[in-house]
DNA sequence: AACGCTATTATGTATAGACATAATGTGTCA
DNA sequence: TGACACATTATGTCTATACATAATAGCGTT
């Protein structure tokens, strides 16, 4: 006989909330209960409910006990991968081309968007990605010097700036922006796109501990898709 | 003095990854000996560990031990909101509007996707929503009737396909594709963009235990950012 | 050297019992 | 009646202990 482990409750008790068992919003039996019913601890059943919790699928509270949430504000995830690892595990095969690499004070765009002061200097590095030799990823890239000063000695002709600061330049926070726009003439000609061609394009802002780090706009051909399960 | 909780160990060693104390591909050290080294239960750390693991810091296997990621494929969470919930709590006004309803056999391209059989009747409806009258986003969506038969009576004139579906027919599994592609004729005239105008599209499909549920493509203008942090 | 068995080891999970904490209910006193 | 202390309750966390399991290392055999 299999003993009840954690993920038998959990799925057991998702299944009843799927079944609409419980109604939304309407409260579960407690701890003790369950663990009773399903002969186990009461630790087992927690760790069950939190997981649970974790999903958004049930709200918890102190005294007032568990219930089904009432909007399952469901939450995907999505990995966010290296440019390389992307290809690589796809089976292509990776290359990765320096465009232009400069240091300079940070435009007005830029410090607004990252909060800099007027005297911030950065580091603005364009380069491309290819899969088997098609263009894959066009990555436009701003580093903030006073929080990343060993950048400056990096030429970026080698590896790519994301690998390199994945390495050196851990972050804390982070934002993510997803969007289309029509190519650009610039995104056309590095793309190698039509005119007129749309482009998915991906925006990161990545802090340490208050501190921006850098700012990244990476542009796609249109045949790219972001996939993710939950 | 304060007891040492699983968060505190999880913030120290996070703290001690983060300042490269542990080289990333590093292995750290055990269970027991972290544990005599907060004075706390092993079950204690293995929490905070395996909360570690769960956010991509480090990487776990049984005899091998425990060691930092080298890539540490860090991930980040979206919400699935309601279309409604989106345009309202961003202080617009919300209005949706049916434009077509038709129940027929599944087409070709859908049995593919979702894996129906040939028989398979589904619902196939086409909508708008939009905010503050402006054209927010075209939902293309087709429903498995053999997954969800009370959906038939539904006439969606008044509420969407969405906010129905997840009122009456919960999931379990869900897929998510995210991409850009420049708008369909009807693409066009439904969010009046101008021609050769780029679209952000977003495709779910959901399941509840392997039965395939909906199949949903909804259409924005290339002004919508889909925003998350980390 | 190749193969397969076994012992070892670190993590994974379960348990009973205890105390902590947040939220709610309740009773007392001014 | 209102303010406030206190009891109650469900979840949150920790501990010590035990056993399970996956993966590896080492050994012995062929």
């Amino acid at each position: 006989m299999r003993r009840n482990s954690f993920r038998d409750i959990r799925n057991e008790l998702e299944k009843r909330i799927a079944r609409r068992d419980w109604q939304p919003g309407a409260i579960i039996p407690g701890e003790e209960a369950l663990a009773a019913e399903f002969g186990a601890a009461r630790a087992t059943v927690n760790r069950a409910l939190q997981d649970l919790a974790r999903s958004g699928l049930i709200e918890r509270k102190r005294k007032s006990g568990t219930r089904v949430a009432l909007h399952p504000v469901r939450q995907a995830r999505f990995a966010i991968p290296l440019v390389r690892q992307e290809i690589e595990q796809a089976g292509s095969l990776y290359h990765y081309t320096l465009l232009s690499r400069e240091v300079r004070a940070a435009p007005d765009f830029l410090r607004a968007r990252l909060a800099l002061p007027a005297e911030a200097r950065v580091i603005h590095v364009r380069c491309l990605h290819t899969a088997d030799r098609r263009p894959y990823q066009y990555e436009d890239r701003w580093i903030n010097l006073a929080a990343v000063p060993q950048a400056e000695e990096q030429t970026f002709d080698e590896t790519g700036p994301n690998e390199w600061l994945v390495a050196n330049a851990p972050f804390s926070h982070a934002q993510f922006e997803f969007g289309a726009a029509r190519a650009s003439e610039e995104e056309r000609s590095v793309l190698q796109l039509p005119e007129g061609e749309a482009v998915f394009v991906a925006e990161r802002m990545t802090w340490l501990a208050e501190r921006p780090i850098t700012l990244v706009r990476m542009v796609h051909p249109p045949t790219h898709r972001m996939v993710t399960t939950l």
